[in-house]
DNA sequence: ACCCTTTTGTTCACGCATTGAACTAACATG
DNA sequence: CATGTTAGTTCAATGCGTGAACAAAAGGGT
């Protein structure tokens, strides 16, 4: 019952702004005139609108177009370098700094590597910090031209009212105040999130989600996750950890799962546990080149690996009704690029007929470097939503 | 990726107008100055609004209370008979249809009994209409008074562009286009859903449910459904056929399933699977009867029923993350009655600690008949969300 | 050169929305 | 009956989208 808020006329222009940037954004370069039957606005509105953003610098011009026997059309897009948006991947492995601009082409990046022993969350914070003065200074880029910076973490990020707290067993967080943390040494604005939701987001935006309305982005990697959008949203649940697809029980008294219980669907396909059953030592090995091994092999865990991830699929679709799919994360495309067919003959066992028909199964395509790019379009959304202007440089 | 409408200023008004009217209904009778605090309005609009809500007779006063010292309050309410909705109920043994006044009282109410044989789909049409002019007569309501009809089928509700079709395995019903037949009745508008679902919307909104913006109403009887609620609104997907818990897996190569697949849910916890689990006979059986009498003996079954459940509730927990769960369904009500403590205890042994500390577990409220209730709630959402004056009497 | 047609983009009066401030209404108290 | 207090209304100001009139920028024909 989620109550709508108060609106005034104010509140008009700016949904009509916000639609008229992203249709720019998504569509993108049109002149006024095709923007009218785009956002069903009227020419005067268009006109003045775009003027607006025109001065702003939020649009820029980019080019004519002949229009036979009439006066060319001007073609509007948004500007890319009207701004800038930071991404960070923090992973068990890395902290990652990755600077782009408005069309997600990246600028600048900078890793630090994190020694297992040290997740201390101070520190963590300090590397971020640190990484956004040297892609801010490698990128040639002010504070004030950067919108603000989003974060992808492991873990859940539970978004109180006063402050965002982050519980990651296997970084020994509970309870950490990462973005209290950030506001101690950034003005920019902080966003949080779980890092295979910021993925997920990066998949729906720019990558194999394009356009879906209804999606179930699919994250294996050793641990396995989802994201589930809804009428274009993410599903974040009543305390923002919706999406825990992997320890969903796929099996009563199936194999032991490391969150302590049993039958998890991460316990059959995250790469730790599809490992452990094809009987590869899972302490010392490089995981990718060894589950490439196994997979290539072939065998009764794969084809079980096949039938578990099948099913575990068709389960979203009877629950969720997706019209896509998505399967991503390194573990998942290994094993999606070799095997989707069979994948998709298991779902359709599985699956009720109507539902099924109504799903397309396919891959991610972004790759498992998209965690950083996701958590910066949590920036972006905040952007085209409001589509507030620079804080200092909105006179200029 | 569902791009918002062009808004002009008529749309504020018609937003809050809505809101508050949705205050009104939910939050029973209150003074204008009450509202400003409620919705956020200032008094001047406050004032406008309720003065044109109060000559279309959609509001009306409702007595004073006094205000130590000053002005006495006036308070405003919904007017419960100024229109009055139709819910229709199509099970399997019969059609129902019920008027109900805008507090949802019932005002008339008539039942046709189906024999089992006879689910043709024309003749179901024919008894709703002739249902509907039953109830009005009975409720001494004329057709003009009526905002619309919605009604609840089994199966799954496909809304087209073109049309709603049905399908429904049980009643032989495939791609039945039950809305033109009924728009080529009656002129009220016509709303058609699942009938989980319109259960599961009437558990949100008057029952147990109240309140909740992130819930999962699960329904269990000889099938099981469910209604998954995030932000506020139903799930649907994108071809309306969310919701299919039922046929959701928990286990690999277990027990087949009426719908041809192994290991449903359904299977298990469904009260034709439970009874055929415990050996009782099917065929001819008062199942609600069998259903206790099994549950009563206790055993292995039971326990196992209950492992079921609460692992299949565990699943929705940590995937969907909602804030309440509400069990609803005769046989799930039946089971709950018994066991909801012992449900809870394996809920917790199978989901993150995270999402099942933010859940409450709890038994509906309304009861297998709230299906014709929550089709006219359908209606009711209308109303609120456009408050559209009724089609003729606007003027009078 | 000049005018006409076509298409694109802008300006402006109008209607409709919320709002704060001034104002009126309705009570209790002494 | 004057005063204080609270409730509710009215009105000018401001903001927004819109349609209609208007301006701008081309090509084509004479």
């Amino acid at each position: 019952m989620a109550r709508p808020e108060r609106k005034t006329v104010r509140d008009v222009r700016k949904g009509n702004r916000g639609m008229l940037l992203r249709t720019l954004y998504f569509g993108g370069a049109r002149s006024r005139h095709e923007l009218t039957g785009l956002t069903g606005l009227s020419a005067a509105t268009i006109s003045t609108m775009t003027g607006d953003l025109l001065s702003e610098k939020i649009l820029m011009e980019a080019g004519q177009v002949e229009s036979d026997g009439g006066r060319p059309r001007v073609l509007l897009r948004v500007n890319p370098v009207y701004a800038y948006v930071i991404g960070v991947d923090v992973a068990e492995t890395h902290v990652r700094v990755e600077l782009f601009d408005l069309e997600m082409k990246e600028k600048a990046r900078v890793d630090y590597t994190l020694r297992p022993s040290h997740h201390d969350i101070e520190l963590v914070a300090r590397r971020i910090l640190a990484g956004i003065d040297v892609v801010l200074a490698d990128g040639q880029v002010t504070s004030e031209q950067v919108l603000g910076v989003g974060i992808g973490v492991p873990g859940i990020v539970e978004r109180g009212s006063a402050d965002t707290l982050i519980h990651a067993k296997t970084f020994g967080w509970d309870g950490v105040p990462l973005g209290a943390l950030m506001r101690a040494g950034t003005s920019l604005p902080v966003f949080i999130d779980n890092g295979a939701k910021t993925m997920g987001q990066a998949e729906l935006w720019f990558g194999a989600g394009r356009g879906a309305d209804h999606a179930v982005i699919v994250l294996i990697g050793s641990g396995v996750g989802a994201t589930v959008v809804a009428d274009g949203l993410a599903v974040r649940g009543t305390s923002n950890s919706a999406g825990e697809w992997g320890h969903t029980k796929i099996e009563m008294n199936g194999r032991l799962c490391r969150c302590g219980s049993r039958g998890c669907l991460e316990a059959y396909i995250g790469a730790e546990g599809l490992l452990a059953r094809a009987g590869v030592p899972t302490q010392t090995t490089d995981w990718p080149s060894a589950l490439g091994r196994v997979l290539d092999a072939g065998g009764d865990v794969v084809r079980e690996t096949v039938t578990y991830l099948g099913t575990g699929l068709a389960n979203l679709i009877n629950m969720l009704n997706p019209e896509r799919i998505l399967i991503g994360g390194w573990a998942g495309l290994m094993i999606g690029e070799r095997h989707l067919d069979e994948i998709r003959v298991v779902v359709g066992e599985n699956s009720l007929t109507q539902p099924y028909n109504a799903t397309s199964i396919v891959l991610g395509e972004l790759g498992p470097d998209a965690v950083a790019m996701g958590a910066a379009t949590l920036v972006l959304e905040e952007f085209l939503d409001t589509s507030a202007p620079l804080r200092l440089s909105a006179v200029s």
